[in-house]
DNA sequence: CAGTATCCTCGCAGATACTG
DNA sequence: CAGTATCTGCGAGGATACTG
């Protein structure tokens, strides 16, 4: 059989990963968020087949975390924009690109330090905190159906401490 | 010519997408989250075939994103547990799941509410934060290259802000 | 239990030419 | 510029049987 398709799993991360999990849509989210706006853009920047790349604003139109907006100069015919759902995207983003630029960054491959605007001091370190702002390990942490939940899905054992 | 390996891509993200960003990597390292550990318990929780599981869990142990530890119980041979580079994924992993609920959660799906294990609290959404602990978006912040970066490389525009 | 080995299929993706 | 159309093929991924 084919690929397996995640969106019958039921599980937000698989559901995620159907919508921008394959190998060019989160490249492509992450040149929008860079500010490439047209086809031809993208389709220098990442070096992707035109018709690939087609296929995956499409896929992304459909799930609404890009639209269509009008161009800005004479150069393109319009501009690809990230929608809300898309600008969303950011603290994955961010986080994803953080834990590259702690433990993948490899051989001649520029750190992309992320900056506050305003003082051009880095931003912090994606943390996951608790309502009373301290910082969760993974050891203080569980994951619960939340209301509506199926009670005995597959997903029953609650993000235990693994060590 | 066959896939494109994002290997020699000089950016923090294709980097990692190329460790942990196919299909099942992603789910493996939500799984170990959740507590599975042996081979069996991965290939039945994901549906994946013996072989592909094989495979990924061997490019985990390359990379370091997860190790062998000795077995718990007699059901098992030896368990597969998270690295510190592993469980450094938290932040990924819980901004993806929180945007999934937010935005991809579909018929039926559980929404996996994580919550402090203290006092059983959501966690707070995943925000991207300056020093002072402002949030910021998508307009406040930029992408520099860090110390010892290429400066002509082509992630040359800065997160202009999109609006 | 935890894999390996084999076979086979189809989807992803590259290249290129063409259209509006 | 922004795609569409078509051809081609590698290899990811599934199924299954076998091993230690």
């Amino acid at each position: 059989m084919a690929r397996k398709r995640f969106e019958n799993f039921c599980c937000s991360t698989a559901q995620t990963l159907d919508q921008i999990g394959d190998w060019w849509s989160l490249l492509i989210v992450r040149d929008l968020f860079s500010g490439a706006r047209s086809f031809t853009a993208l389709a220098d920047n990442l070096g992707v087949a035109r018709n690939i790349l087609t296929d995956r604003l499409k896929r992304l139109l459909e799930h609404g975390v890009i639209e269509k907006a009008p161009p800005r100069n004479e150069d393109e015919r319009f501009a690809y924009r990230l929608t809300e759902k898309g600008r969303d995207l950011l603290p994955v983003m961010i986080a994803l690109m953080q834990w590259g630029d702690k433990w993948v960054r490899g051989a001649g491959c520029e750190p992309l330090v992320v900056v506050d605007a305003r003082d051009g001091k880095p931003v912090r370190p994606m943390r996951v905190r608790a309502w009373d702002d301290r910082e969760l390990g993974l050891a203080e942490i569980r994951a619960l159906p939340g209301p509506g939940a199926d009670a005995d899905a597959e997903g029953q054992a609650p993000l235990p401490a693994q060590a």
